[in-house]
RNA sequence: UCCUCAGUAGCUCAGUUGGUUAGAGCAACGGACUGUUAAUCCGUGGGUCGCCGGUUCGAGUCCAGCCUGGGGAGCCA
Protein backbone atom coordinates (compact mmCIF):
# COMPACT_ATOMS: atom_id res chain seq x y z
CA UNK A 1 0.00 0.00 0.00
CA UNK A 2 3.07 2.29 0.85
CA UNK A 3 4.71 1.61 -2.13
CA UNK A 4 1.45 2.43 -4.48
CA UNK A 5 1.22 5.62 -2.41
CA UNK A 6 4.31 5.82 -3.72
CA UNK A 7 4.37 5.80 -7.36
CA UNK A 8 1.10 7.72 -7.12
CA UNK A 9 3.69 11.23 -6.04
CA UNK A 10 6.31 10.15 -8.47
CA UNK A 11 4.50 10.28 -10.99
CA UNK A 12 2.51 13.56 -9.71
CA UNK A 13 6.11 14.55 -9.72
CA UNK A 14 7.55 13.82 -12.77
CA UNK A 15 3.95 14.92 -15.05
CA UNK A 16 3.74 11.44 -16.46
CA UNK A 17 1.94 11.40 -19.42
CA UNK A 18 -1.50 8.43 -19.61
CA UNK A 19 1.02 6.67 -21.80
CA UNK A 20 4.07 6.36 -19.59
CA UNK A 21 1.39 5.57 -16.57
CA UNK A 22 0.48 2.94 -18.97
CA UNK A 23 3.81 1.60 -19.50
CA UNK A 24 4.95 1.84 -15.56
CA UNK A 25 2.20 0.39 -14.44
CA UNK A 26 2.96 -2.60 -16.58
CA UNK A 27 6.39 -2.67 -15.30
CA UNK A 28 5.45 -2.44 -11.62
CA UNK A 29 3.16 -5.57 -12.23
CA UNK A 30 6.11 -7.58 -13.69
CA UNK A 31 8.35 -6.95 -10.58
CA UNK A 32 6.08 -6.71 -8.28
CA UNK A 33 3.28 -9.57 -8.82
CA UNK A 34 3.94 -13.46 -8.25
CA UNK A 35 2.87 -15.64 -10.15
CA UNK A 36 0.19 -17.61 -9.79
CA UNK A 37 -0.36 -21.11 -12.05
CA UNK A 38 -2.98 -22.29 -14.16
CA UNK A 39 -4.41 -24.83 -12.24
CA UNK A 40 -4.34 -22.88 -8.80
CA UNK A 41 -6.91 -19.87 -10.86
CA UNK A 42 -8.65 -22.88 -11.60
CA UNK A 43 -9.27 -24.15 -8.35
CA UNK A 44 -9.43 -20.79 -5.79
CA UNK A 45 -10.26 -17.98 -8.26
CA UNK A 46 -10.26 -14.48 -6.78
CA UNK A 47 -12.88 -12.89 -9.58
CA UNK A 48 -11.53 -9.21 -9.94
CA UNK A 49 -7.73 -9.62 -8.73
CA UNK A 50 -5.02 -9.01 -10.80
CA UNK A 51 -3.02 -11.89 -11.72
CA UNK A 52 0.41 -13.05 -13.18
CA UNK A 53 0.54 -15.98 -15.50
CA UNK A 54 3.50 -17.49 -17.54
CA UNK A 55 2.84 -20.15 -20.04
CA UNK A 56 3.05 -21.42 -24.22
CA UNK A 57 0.41 -20.36 -26.37
CA UNK A 58 -1.86 -23.60 -27.47
CA UNK A 59 -3.96 -21.64 -29.82
CA UNK A 60 -4.55 -17.79 -30.88
CA UNK A 61 -7.81 -16.70 -32.42
CA UNK A 62 -10.09 -13.29 -33.00
CA UNK A 63 -9.78 -10.44 -35.32
CA UNK A 64 -8.64 -6.87 -35.46
CA UNK A 65 -9.86 -6.02 -32.72
CA UNK A 66 -10.03 -8.72 -30.08
CA UNK A 67 -7.83 -12.32 -29.55
CA UNK A 68 -8.28 -14.72 -27.40
CA UNK A 69 -5.09 -16.65 -26.32
CA UNK A 70 -5.34 -19.84 -24.80
CA UNK A 71 -2.43 -20.20 -22.76
CA UNK A 72 -1.20 -23.80 -20.92
CA UNK A 73 1.37 -23.46 -18.10
CA UNK A 74 1.90 -27.47 -17.62
CA UNK A 75 -0.24 -27.32 -14.22
CA UNK A 76 -3.14 -28.52 -15.70
CA UNK A 77 -4.55 -29.89 -18.75
CA UNK A 78 -7.01 -26.67 -18.67
CA UNK A 79 -6.19 -23.51 -20.60
CA UNK A 80 -6.61 -20.39 -19.31
CA UNK A 81 -8.00 -17.82 -22.29
CA UNK A 82 -6.39 -14.56 -22.22
CA UNK A 83 -8.47 -11.85 -23.68
CA UNK A 84 -6.51 -9.19 -25.23
CA UNK A 85 -7.76 -5.72 -26.94
CA UNK A 86 -5.66 -5.38 -29.42
CA UNK A 87 -5.85 -0.95 -29.31
CA UNK A 88 -3.32 -1.98 -26.34
CA UNK A 89 -0.84 -3.75 -27.64
CA UNK A 90 2.05 -2.97 -29.90
CA UNK A 91 1.16 -5.18 -33.39
CA UNK A 92 4.15 -6.92 -33.91
CA UNK A 93 3.52 -8.10 -30.63
CA UNK A 94 -0.16 -9.48 -31.41
CA UNK A 95 1.54 -10.97 -34.67
CA UNK A 96 4.32 -13.25 -32.43
CA UNK A 97 1.96 -14.45 -30.02
CA UNK A 98 1.76 -17.75 -32.25
CA UNK A 99 1.04 -21.38 -31.40
CA UNK A 100 4.26 -22.33 -29.42
CA UNK A 101 5.24 -19.10 -28.23
CA UNK A 102 6.32 -18.31 -24.31
CA UNK A 103 4.02 -15.71 -22.45
CA UNK A 104 3.74 -13.93 -19.41
CA UNK A 105 0.21 -12.26 -19.28
CA UNK A 106 -0.87 -9.79 -16.11
CA UNK A 107 -4.46 -8.61 -16.29
CA UNK A 108 -7.60 -8.79 -14.21
CA UNK A 109 -9.23 -11.99 -13.72
CA UNK A 110 -13.12 -12.03 -14.77
CA UNK A 111 -15.63 -14.17 -15.28
CA UNK A 112 -15.93 -15.38 -19.30
CA UNK A 113 -18.44 -13.82 -21.49
CA UNK A 114 -18.00 -16.32 -23.82
CA UNK A 115 -19.18 -19.59 -23.66
CA UNK A 116 -16.73 -22.69 -22.73
CA UNK A 117 -14.89 -21.21 -19.99
CA UNK A 118 -15.62 -19.76 -16.80
CA UNK A 119 -13.22 -17.48 -16.41
CA UNK A 120 -10.44 -15.45 -18.25
CA UNK A 121 -7.84 -12.62 -17.95
CA UNK A 122 -8.36 -9.45 -19.86
CA UNK A 123 -4.80 -8.87 -20.65
CA UNK A 124 -3.17 -5.51 -19.48
CA UNK A 125 -0.10 -6.65 -20.01
CA UNK A 126 2.16 -9.35 -22.15
CA UNK A 127 5.87 -10.16 -22.25
CA UNK A 128 7.10 -12.38 -24.86
CA UNK A 129 9.91 -14.86 -23.38
CA UNK A 130 10.00 -16.97 -26.72
CA UNK A 131 8.68 -16.45 -30.42
CA UNK A 132 7.70 -20.01 -32.06
CA UNK A 133 7.92 -19.70 -35.80
CA UNK A 134 5.01 -20.77 -36.99
CA UNK A 135 6.12 -22.63 -40.19
CA UNK A 136 8.70 -24.08 -38.34
CA UNK A 137 7.28 -25.65 -35.45
CA UNK A 138 6.13 -29.53 -35.71
CA UNK A 139 2.80 -29.06 -33.67
CA UNK A 140 -0.42 -27.34 -35.30
CA UNK A 141 -3.24 -26.77 -33.45
CA UNK A 142 -4.84 -29.68 -34.53
CA UNK A 143 -4.79 -33.50 -33.68
CA UNK A 144 -1.24 -35.55 -34.47
CA UNK A 145 -0.88 -39.06 -34.81
CA UNK A 146 0.89 -41.11 -32.01
CA UNK A 147 3.82 -41.98 -34.46
CA UNK A 148 4.43 -38.39 -35.21
CA UNK A 149 4.59 -37.25 -31.97
CA UNK A 150 6.93 -40.16 -31.11
CA UNK A 151 9.36 -38.67 -33.48
CA UNK A 152 8.90 -35.31 -31.83
CA UNK A 153 9.44 -36.34 -28.38
CA UNK A 154 11.34 -33.03 -27.55
CA UNK A 155 8.28 -31.43 -27.76
CA UNK A 156 4.99 -33.92 -27.66
CA UNK A 157 5.05 -32.89 -23.46
CA UNK A 158 3.51 -29.90 -24.96
CA UNK A 159 -0.06 -31.15 -26.13
CA UNK A 160 -2.83 -32.29 -23.86
CA UNK A 161 -2.41 -36.09 -23.89
CA UNK A 162 1.11 -36.06 -23.13
CA UNK A 163 0.96 -33.79 -20.80
CA UNK A 164 -2.19 -35.65 -19.70
CA UNK A 165 -0.30 -38.97 -19.70
CA UNK A 166 3.10 -37.63 -17.73
CA UNK A 167 1.06 -35.62 -14.99
CA UNK A 168 -0.42 -39.19 -14.74
CA UNK A 169 3.13 -40.84 -14.56
CA UNK A 170 4.39 -38.30 -11.83
CA UNK A 171 1.32 -39.06 -9.51
CA UNK A 172 1.45 -43.24 -9.94
CA UNK A 173 4.79 -42.77 -8.90
CA UNK A 174 4.52 -40.71 -6.04
CA UNK A 175 1.46 -42.78 -4.99
CA UNK A 176 3.71 -45.79 -5.58
CA UNK A 177 6.33 -44.28 -2.91
CA UNK A 178 3.42 -43.36 -0.56
CA UNK A 179 1.76 -46.84 -0.52
CA UNK A 180 4.86 -48.29 0.64
CA UNK A 181 6.08 -45.70 3.38
CA UNK A 182 2.41 -45.75 5.13
CA UNK A 183 3.01 -49.54 5.25
CA UNK A 184 6.13 -49.39 6.43
CA UNK A 185 8.19 -50.39 3.91
CA UNK A 186 11.28 -48.80 2.99
CA UNK A 187 12.91 -48.08 -0.08
CA UNK A 188 15.99 -50.18 -1.08
CA UNK A 189 18.48 -48.90 -4.12
CA UNK A 190 19.21 -52.23 -5.41
CA UNK A 191 22.71 -51.60 -7.67
CA UNK A 192 21.86 -50.57 -11.84
CA UNK A 193 25.32 -52.22 -12.52
CA UNK A 194 25.59 -55.68 -11.49
CA UNK A 195 28.36 -58.39 -11.71
CA UNK A 196 25.71 -61.21 -11.65
CA UNK A 197 24.49 -62.84 -14.57
CA UNK A 198 22.59 -65.15 -13.05
CA UNK A 199 19.32 -62.97 -12.42
CA UNK A 200 18.32 -65.14 -16.12
CA UNK A 201 15.61 -62.49 -16.78
CA UNK A 202 16.76 -61.72 -20.31
CA UNK A 203 19.52 -60.39 -22.72
CA UNK A 204 22.17 -58.03 -20.98
CA UNK A 205 23.55 -54.61 -21.63
CA UNK A 206 26.93 -54.46 -20.99
CA UNK A 207 29.28 -52.54 -18.91
CA UNK A 208 32.40 -51.67 -19.48
CA UNK A 209 35.15 -49.10 -19.53
CA UNK A 210 37.46 -50.59 -21.60
CA UNK A 211 38.75 -49.58 -25.41
CA UNK A 212 36.25 -51.15 -27.68
CA UNK A 213 38.25 -51.23 -30.08
CA UNK A 214 41.67 -52.66 -28.41
CA UNK A 215 39.99 -54.88 -26.89
CA UNK A 216 42.50 -57.34 -24.26
CA UNK A 217 41.51 -61.54 -25.06
CA UNK A 218 42.45 -64.06 -22.94
CA UNK A 219 44.35 -67.62 -24.78
CA UNK A 220 40.96 -69.09 -25.09
CA UNK A 221 39.57 -66.08 -27.17
CA UNK A 222 37.38 -64.79 -24.46
CA UNK A 223 37.59 -60.98 -23.54
CA UNK A 224 39.84 -60.77 -20.40
CA UNK A 225 38.05 -58.18 -18.08
CA UNK A 226 40.91 -58.42 -15.43
CA UNK A 227 41.93 -54.59 -15.92
CA UNK A 228 38.20 -53.23 -16.94
CA UNK A 229 36.99 -51.04 -14.36
CA UNK A 230 35.08 -53.80 -11.75
CA UNK A 231 37.80 -56.10 -12.93
CA UNK A 232 35.28 -58.66 -13.78
CA UNK A 233 32.34 -58.51 -16.33
CA UNK A 234 29.43 -56.42 -15.48
CA UNK A 235 25.80 -55.34 -16.92
CA UNK A 236 23.28 -53.41 -16.04
CA UNK A 237 20.59 -54.84 -14.30
CA UNK A 238 17.42 -56.80 -15.28
CA UNK A 239 15.98 -56.85 -12.05
CA UNK A 240 16.86 -55.77 -8.22
CA UNK A 241 14.65 -58.91 -7.11
CA UNK A 242 17.64 -60.86 -5.47
CA UNK A 243 19.19 -57.64 -3.55
CA UNK A 244 15.78 -56.60 -2.91
CA UNK A 245 15.62 -60.37 -0.68
CA UNK A 246 18.57 -59.76 1.10
CA UNK A 247 16.75 -56.37 2.86
CA UNK A 248 13.82 -57.87 2.99
CA UNK A 249 15.45 -60.68 5.34
CA UNK A 250 16.63 -58.17 7.66
CA UNK A 251 14.30 -55.13 7.32
CA UNK A 252 10.95 -56.89 6.81
CA UNK A 253 10.01 -55.10 4.31
CA UNK A 254 11.30 -53.32 1.17
CA UNK A 255 10.64 -52.23 -2.53
CA UNK A 256 12.95 -51.49 -5.13
CA UNK A 257 11.51 -48.66 -7.81
CA UNK A 258 14.31 -48.13 -10.32
CA UNK A 259 15.75 -48.33 -13.95
CA UNK A 260 15.42 -51.63 -15.55
CA UNK A 261 17.74 -52.80 -18.78
CA UNK A 262 16.93 -55.84 -21.36
CA UNK A 263 19.00 -56.14 -24.29
CA UNK A 264 16.21 -58.02 -25.74
CA UNK A 265 15.16 -57.46 -29.38
CA UNK A 266 11.70 -57.00 -28.43
CA UNK A 267 9.46 -54.91 -30.73
CA UNK A 268 6.26 -54.56 -29.32
CA UNK A 269 4.05 -52.12 -27.93
CA UNK A 270 4.17 -53.40 -24.47
CA UNK A 271 8.27 -54.03 -24.32
CA UNK A 272 10.98 -51.02 -23.45
CA UNK A 273 14.97 -51.33 -23.21
CA UNK A 274 14.61 -49.28 -20.28
CA UNK A 275 12.01 -49.39 -18.49
CA UNK A 276 11.28 -48.80 -14.34
CA UNK A 277 10.35 -51.71 -12.26
CA UNK A 278 8.87 -52.08 -8.51
CA UNK A 279 9.53 -54.60 -6.97
CA UNK A 280 8.28 -55.41 -3.04
CA UNK A 281 9.83 -57.81 -1.52
CA UNK A 282 8.52 -59.02 1.99
CA UNK A 283 9.80 -61.34 4.91
CA UNK A 284 6.91 -63.00 6.07
CA UNK A 285 4.13 -63.41 3.40
CA UNK A 286 3.57 -66.47 2.08
CA UNK A 287 2.08 -66.41 -1.49
CA UNK A 288 -1.59 -65.63 -0.32
CA UNK A 289 -0.22 -62.62 1.73
CA UNK A 290 1.68 -61.85 -1.73
CA UNK A 291 -1.82 -62.03 -4.09
CA UNK A 292 -3.40 -60.28 -1.40
CA UNK A 293 -0.50 -56.81 -1.34
CA UNK A 294 -0.68 -57.19 -5.40
CA UNK A 295 -4.00 -56.49 -5.30
CA UNK A 296 -4.49 -54.13 -2.87
CA UNK A 297 -1.71 -51.83 -4.51
CA UNK A 298 -2.74 -52.22 -7.84
CA UNK A 299 -6.51 -50.88 -6.52
CA UNK A 300 -4.93 -47.81 -4.24
CA UNK A 301 -3.39 -46.61 -6.93
CA UNK A 302 -6.28 -46.64 -8.92
CA UNK A 303 -8.13 -44.71 -6.42
CA UNK A 304 -5.11 -42.34 -6.27
CA UNK A 305 -5.64 -41.50 -9.54
CA UNK A 306 -9.29 -41.23 -9.37
CA UNK A 307 -8.99 -38.94 -6.33
CA UNK A 308 -5.54 -36.86 -7.84
CA UNK A 309 -5.95 -36.94 -11.46
CA UNK A 310 -9.35 -36.71 -12.54
CA UNK A 311 -9.16 -34.27 -14.83
CA UNK A 312 -6.42 -35.89 -17.03
CA UNK A 313 -8.26 -39.01 -16.86
CA UNK A 314 -11.22 -37.75 -18.05
CA UNK A 315 -9.49 -36.38 -20.76
CA UNK A 316 -7.92 -39.67 -22.00
CA UNK A 317 -11.57 -41.55 -21.53
CA UNK A 318 -13.10 -38.48 -24.12
CA UNK A 319 -9.83 -38.42 -26.17
CA UNK A 320 -8.36 -41.81 -26.23
CA UNK A 321 -10.30 -44.59 -24.69
CA UNK A 322 -13.73 -44.28 -24.26
CA UNK A 323 -13.74 -47.36 -21.90
CA UNK A 324 -11.00 -46.45 -19.37
CA UNK A 325 -12.96 -45.17 -16.27
CA UNK A 326 -14.99 -47.76 -16.42
CA UNK A 327 -12.49 -50.02 -16.76
CA UNK A 328 -10.69 -48.99 -14.06
CA UNK A 329 -13.74 -48.73 -12.25
CA UNK A 330 -14.35 -52.54 -12.72
CA UNK A 331 -11.31 -53.09 -11.71
CA UNK A 332 -11.23 -51.37 -8.84
CA UNK A 333 -14.60 -53.12 -7.73
CA UNK A 334 -14.07 -56.74 -8.32
CA UNK A 335 -12.10 -58.81 -6.36
CA UNK A 336 -9.31 -60.61 -8.63
CA UNK A 337 -10.06 -63.95 -9.89
CA UNK A 338 -7.87 -66.47 -8.54
CA UNK A 339 -6.75 -69.70 -9.85
CA UNK A 340 -3.99 -72.10 -10.09
CA UNK A 341 -2.37 -73.03 -13.67
CA UNK A 342 -3.57 -76.65 -13.45
CA UNK A 343 -7.78 -75.12 -13.09
CA UNK A 344 -6.75 -72.46 -16.21
CA UNK A 345 -5.76 -75.36 -18.15
CA UNK A 346 -9.01 -77.26 -17.34
CA UNK A 347 -10.74 -74.02 -18.45
CA UNK A 348 -9.21 -73.95 -21.65
CA UNK A 349 -9.27 -76.84 -22.50
CA UNK A 350 -12.68 -77.45 -21.56
CA UNK A 351 -13.19 -74.25 -23.99
CA UNK A 352 -14.64 -75.14 -27.54
CA UNK A 353 -11.87 -71.69 -29.42
CA UNK A 354 -9.30 -73.40 -31.83
CA UNK A 355 -5.92 -72.38 -30.36
CA UNK A 356 -2.94 -71.48 -32.33
CA UNK A 357 -0.75 -72.82 -29.38
CA UNK A 358 -1.93 -76.17 -27.81
CA UNK A 359 -3.39 -76.17 -24.57
CA UNK A 360 -1.39 -79.07 -22.67
CA UNK A 361 -0.11 -79.61 -18.80
CA UNK A 362 3.31 -78.07 -18.74
CA UNK A 363 3.25 -75.99 -21.77
CA UNK A 364 3.55 -71.89 -20.96
CA UNK A 365 0.28 -70.20 -21.57
CA UNK A 366 0.39 -67.98 -24.22
CA UNK A 367 -1.49 -64.64 -25.02
CA UNK A 368 -4.38 -66.07 -26.80
CA UNK A 369 -4.77 -68.05 -23.28
CA UNK A 370 -4.40 -65.16 -21.35
CA UNK A 371 -6.35 -63.21 -23.04
CA UNK A 372 -9.06 -65.49 -23.64
CA UNK A 373 -9.40 -66.27 -19.43
CA UNK A 374 -9.28 -62.48 -18.51
CA UNK A 375 -11.41 -61.18 -21.70
CA UNK A 376 -13.94 -63.88 -22.53
CA UNK A 377 -14.22 -66.55 -19.46
CA UNK A 378 -13.83 -64.50 -16.47
CA UNK A 379 -13.92 -60.60 -17.74
CA UNK A 380 -11.67 -59.46 -14.74
CA UNK A 381 -8.01 -59.51 -13.56
CA UNK A 382 -6.96 -63.38 -13.08
CA UNK A 383 -4.02 -64.08 -10.76
CA UNK A 384 -3.11 -67.32 -11.87
CA UNK A 385 -0.70 -69.42 -9.33
CA UNK A 386 1.41 -72.83 -8.76
CA UNK A 387 2.68 -72.92 -12.49
CA UNK A 388 5.07 -76.55 -13.88
CA UNK A 389 7.87 -75.61 -12.06
CA UNK A 390 10.00 -76.30 -15.54
CA UNK A 391 8.49 -73.26 -16.94
CA UNK A 392 9.30 -70.66 -14.27
CA UNK A 393 12.65 -69.10 -12.45
CA UNK A 394 14.62 -71.12 -10.26
CA UNK A 395 14.02 -69.42 -7.12
CA UNK A 396 10.04 -69.71 -6.54
CA UNK A 397 8.97 -71.85 -3.68
CA UNK A 398 8.49 -75.52 -4.64
CA UNK A 399 5.02 -77.01 -3.67
CA UNK A 400 5.17 -80.24 -2.42
CA UNK A 401 3.93 -82.28 -5.35
CA UNK A 402 7.36 -81.93 -6.38
CA UNK A 403 5.07 -80.36 -10.30
CA UNK A 404 4.42 -77.22 -9.10
CA UNK A 405 6.25 -73.73 -7.49
CA UNK A 406 4.29 -71.25 -5.81
CA UNK A 407 4.23 -68.43 -8.52
CA UNK A 408 1.65 -65.40 -9.76
CA UNK A 409 0.99 -63.67 -12.54
CA UNK A 410 -1.56 -61.18 -12.53
CA UNK A 411 -3.44 -61.00 -15.70
CA UNK A 412 -5.00 -57.62 -16.91
CA UNK A 413 -7.31 -56.90 -19.89
CA UNK A 414 -5.38 -55.22 -22.81
CA UNK A 415 -2.11 -55.64 -20.76
CA UNK A 416 -1.71 -59.20 -20.21
CA UNK A 417 1.21 -59.74 -17.14
CA UNK A 418 1.27 -56.62 -15.87
CA UNK A 419 2.68 -58.40 -12.05
CA UNK A 420 5.08 -61.39 -11.68
CA UNK A 421 5.80 -62.81 -8.47
CA UNK A 422 6.22 -65.77 -6.42
CA UNK A 423 6.98 -67.49 -2.74
CA UNK A 424 10.34 -67.44 -2.71
CA UNK A 425 12.10 -70.89 -2.15
CA UNK A 426 14.21 -70.74 0.74
CA UNK A 427 14.82 -74.07 1.94
CA UNK A 428 19.12 -73.84 1.47
CA UNK A 429 19.44 -77.39 0.19
CA UNK A 430 16.04 -76.98 -2.01
CA UNK A 431 17.47 -74.17 -3.83
CA UNK A 432 20.76 -75.20 -4.12
CA UNK A 433 19.54 -78.51 -5.94
CA UNK A 434 17.18 -76.29 -8.21
CA UNK A 435 20.55 -74.11 -8.88
CA UNK A 436 22.57 -77.29 -9.81
CA UNK A 437 20.05 -78.38 -11.88
CA UNK A 438 19.31 -75.49 -14.20
CA UNK A 439 23.34 -75.61 -14.58
CA UNK A 440 23.20 -71.80 -13.05
CA UNK A 441 26.53 -70.56 -11.56
CA UNK A 442 25.82 -71.13 -7.80
CA UNK A 443 29.47 -69.66 -6.64
CA UNK A 444 28.30 -66.29 -8.13
CA UNK A 445 24.72 -67.01 -5.88
CA UNK A 446 27.11 -67.45 -2.91
CA UNK A 447 25.51 -64.43 -1.00
CA UNK A 448 22.00 -65.22 -2.05
CA UNK A 449 22.42 -68.55 -1.12
CA UNK A 450 23.83 -67.61 1.91
CA UNK A 451 20.65 -65.69 3.57
CA UNK A 452 19.00 -69.32 3.13
CA UNK A 453 21.95 -70.90 5.47
CA UNK A 454 21.70 -67.63 8.12
CA UNK A 455 18.56 -67.31 9.88
CA UNK A 456 16.17 -68.08 6.67
CA UNK A 457 13.21 -67.26 6.48
CA UNK A 458 9.69 -67.66 4.61
CA UNK A 459 9.24 -64.60 2.02
CA UNK A 460 7.85 -63.47 -0.95
CA UNK A 461 7.67 -60.96 -3.42
CA UNK A 462 6.50 -59.28 -7.03
CA UNK A 463 7.29 -57.19 -10.15
CA UNK A 464 5.21 -54.65 -11.83
CA UNK A 465 6.57 -53.30 -14.75
CA UNK A 466 5.72 -49.64 -14.60
CA UNK A 467 4.88 -48.34 -17.99
CA UNK A 468 2.74 -51.48 -18.15
CA UNK A 469 0.83 -50.10 -14.99
CA UNK A 470 0.88 -46.44 -16.76
CA UNK A 471 -0.46 -47.82 -19.76
CA UNK A 472 -3.07 -49.41 -17.93
CA UNK A 473 -4.28 -46.79 -15.48
CA UNK A 474 -4.07 -43.65 -19.11
CA UNK A 475 -5.70 -45.80 -21.12
CA UNK A 476 -2.37 -45.76 -24.11
CA UNK A 477 -1.85 -48.18 -26.27
CA UNK A 478 1.74 -48.30 -26.74
CA UNK A 479 4.41 -48.54 -24.22
CA UNK A 480 6.87 -45.40 -25.99
CA UNK A 481 3.77 -43.48 -25.07
CA UNK A 482 3.70 -43.52 -21.44
CA UNK A 483 7.83 -42.97 -20.70
CA UNK A 484 9.47 -39.72 -21.68
CA UNK A 485 12.05 -41.26 -24.07
CA UNK A 486 11.49 -44.83 -25.28
CA UNK A 487 14.45 -46.81 -25.66
CA UNK A 488 13.75 -49.55 -28.22
CA UNK A 489 15.49 -51.56 -30.17
CA UNK A 490 17.42 -49.19 -32.89
CA UNK A 491 16.05 -46.19 -31.04
CA UNK A 492 18.07 -44.23 -28.88
CA UNK A 493 16.93 -40.59 -29.87
CA UNK A 494 17.24 -37.63 -27.13
C1' U B 1 13.74 -62.47 -34.47
C1' C B 2 9.19 -64.17 -37.44
C1' C B 3 4.43 -62.83 -40.02
C1' U B 4 1.83 -58.69 -42.01
C1' C B 5 0.67 -53.70 -43.59
C1' A B 6 2.63 -49.02 -44.67
C1' G B 7 6.31 -44.88 -46.21
C1' U B 8 3.60 -39.26 -51.66
C1' A B 9 3.34 -31.29 -49.38
C1' G B 10 4.59 -29.18 -42.44
C1' C B 11 0.41 -33.04 -40.82
C1' U B 12 -3.45 -36.85 -42.34
C1' C B 13 -4.26 -39.19 -46.76
C1' A B 14 -6.02 -40.09 -52.31
C1' G B 15 -3.35 -41.25 -56.77
C1' U B 16 -7.30 -46.26 -61.78
C1' U B 17 -4.61 -51.94 -66.29
C1' G B 18 2.65 -48.31 -65.86
C1' G B 19 1.36 -42.77 -69.69
C1' U B 20 1.88 -36.34 -70.59
C1' U B 21 1.97 -30.62 -65.88
C1' A B 22 1.25 -35.68 -58.86
C1' G B 23 -4.08 -34.00 -55.97
C1' A B 24 -7.45 -33.07 -51.46
C1' G B 25 -8.42 -31.66 -46.38
C1' C B 26 -5.97 -29.42 -42.44
C1' A B 27 -1.74 -26.29 -41.12
C1' A B 28 1.23 -21.95 -42.72
C1' C B 29 1.17 -17.15 -45.16
C1' G B 30 -1.90 -12.61 -47.10
C1' G B 31 -6.76 -10.38 -46.69
C1' A B 32 -11.97 -9.88 -44.46
C1' C B 33 -14.73 -10.10 -39.84
C1' U B 34 -16.43 -6.12 -32.72
C1' G B 35 -16.34 -12.18 -28.01
C1' U B 36 -13.60 -16.47 -30.46
C1' U B 37 -13.85 -22.13 -28.81
C1' A B 38 -9.69 -27.28 -33.60
C1' A B 39 -13.52 -19.78 -35.04
C1' U B 40 -15.48 -18.69 -39.98
C1' C B 41 -15.06 -16.75 -45.24
C1' C B 42 -11.81 -15.41 -49.70
C1' G B 43 -6.97 -15.95 -51.74
C1' U B 44 -1.51 -17.57 -52.09
C1' G B 45 2.80 -20.40 -51.70
C1' G B 46 4.37 -25.35 -50.73
C1' G B 47 6.84 -32.11 -53.55
C1' U B 48 14.46 -35.63 -53.78
C1' C B 49 6.76 -39.75 -54.27
C1' G B 50 11.85 -43.54 -47.76
C1' C B 51 16.92 -45.11 -50.03
C1' C B 52 19.63 -47.84 -53.83
C1' G B 53 19.55 -50.79 -58.05
C1' G B 54 16.67 -53.18 -62.02
C1' U B 55 12.65 -53.93 -65.96
C1' U B 56 10.51 -50.44 -69.65
C1' C B 57 10.12 -45.82 -75.02
C1' G B 58 8.14 -44.23 -70.20
C1' A B 59 7.97 -45.96 -62.94
C1' G B 60 4.68 -42.58 -57.36
C1' U B 61 2.65 -47.22 -59.72
C1' C B 62 6.13 -53.40 -61.52
C1' C B 63 10.65 -56.43 -59.47
C1' A B 64 15.05 -57.20 -55.92
C1' G B 65 17.74 -55.44 -51.69
C1' C B 66 18.03 -52.13 -47.65
C1' C B 67 16.12 -48.41 -43.99
C1' U B 68 12.12 -46.62 -40.92
C1' G B 69 7.27 -47.00 -38.74
C1' G B 70 2.36 -49.52 -37.37
C1' G B 71 -0.25 -54.13 -36.03
C1' G B 72 0.21 -59.38 -34.59
C1' A B 73 3.53 -63.35 -32.53
C1' G B 74 7.76 -64.90 -29.59
C1' C B 75 10.75 -63.31 -25.22
C1' C B 76 8.90 -60.77 -20.85
C1' A B 77 7.52 -56.53 -16.87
Amino acid sequence: MNINLEIQNNVDLLEFSDEHFIIFTRLFFFIMMKRTKVKELFSSPQLGSDVLVKGWVRTKRGNKNIVFIALNDGSTINNIQVVADTSLFDENLIKDITTGASLAVTGKLVSSQGQGQNIEINASAIELYGKCDAVAYPLQKKGHSMEFLRENAHLRFRTNTFGAVFRIRHSMAFAIHKYFNDKGFFYLHTPIITGSDAEGAGEMFHVTAMDMMKLPYNDDGTVDFSNDFFGKQTNLTVSGQLEGELGALALGEIYTFGPTFRAENSNTPRHLAEFWMIEPEMAFYDITDNMDLAEDFVKYLIRYAFENCREDLEFLNKMIDNGLLERLKFVLENKFVRITYTEAIDILTGSSKEWEYPVKWGNDLQAEHERYLVEVYFRKPVIITDYPREIKAFYMKQNDDGKTVKAMDVLFPGIGEIIGGSQREEIYDKLLSRIRELKLPDKDLWWYLETRKFGTAPHSGFGLGFERFVLFITGMSNIRDVIPFPRTPKNAEF
